[in-house]
DNA sequence: GTGAGTGTATGGTTTTCATCGAACACTCGG
DNA sequence: CCGAGTGTTCGATGAAAACCATACACTCAC
């Protein structure tokens, strides 16, 4: 009925209600990082959770996911049976201004 | 007769040869994060290592410093018996511009 | 309804990291 | 030369985090 999935929809944290250290220990990962860059190369609710060259199983990407909602960094929102993600750009750059820039730019 | 201490000098990292990732994770840590801010509170040199406020050890705390010495935050130089410290700021602002900040505006 | 595709939850293993206590190295003032 | 002060190193411990395999929940096409 509510055109949402899995069982529960997923909750989200602002940034805005991020504490600094908790948005630089979920950027501190490698494959969040991966996981982060990609998302910021594709379009908004274009990329699924398993659509991400990472090497870790399905477990391990769920929980990553997990923390970059916790972290205010990804929205998701489920469309049929897949889990569609986007990157809070505006958001995570208004509450940590550069951070993003940051990770991003870098090789 | 080298004007030095404990055994050797201490080995830094200039913030250019340092990867986000690893700079992110040096922050990562409360302690960590503490050592920064008062570093960034006090002038150049004039911080010895034991005089930060911060319910660790000694050895946590001298290693906590190597942390951040890989990092290319902090610059150490030995002064008698004792080990003075500096915020690298404007390299690591440099390497990383606006990360610094970031961390010190937050409340 | 069944089966394939997708993601979550749980339990257990492994790795990583912060921490401590104790031993050691160095400096300096007596 | 000693002793106090300072910081590093080592080994061990404990907690946190990443990971996997399995089992489960949900959606959709058929």
């Amino acid at each position: 009925m509510t055109a949402s999935s899995h069982r529960t929809a997923p909750d989200h944290t602002h940034p805005d209600d991020v504490p600094v250290q908790t948005a630089l220990a979920a950027l501190a990962d490698p494959v969040r990082l991966v996981l982060v860059r990609e998302l910021a190369g594709s379009a908004d609710w274009s990329r699924s959770c398993g659509s991400f060259d990472v090497p870790v199983g399905k477990a391990a990407l769920s929980h990553h996911f997990s923390v970059l909602r916790g972290a205010g960094l990804v929205e998701q929102r489920d469309e049929g049976p897949k889990r569609v993600n986007r990157l809070r750009r505006a958001e995570f750059d208004a509450r940590f201004p550069g951070l993003l820039d940051l990770v991003l730019r870098d090789d």
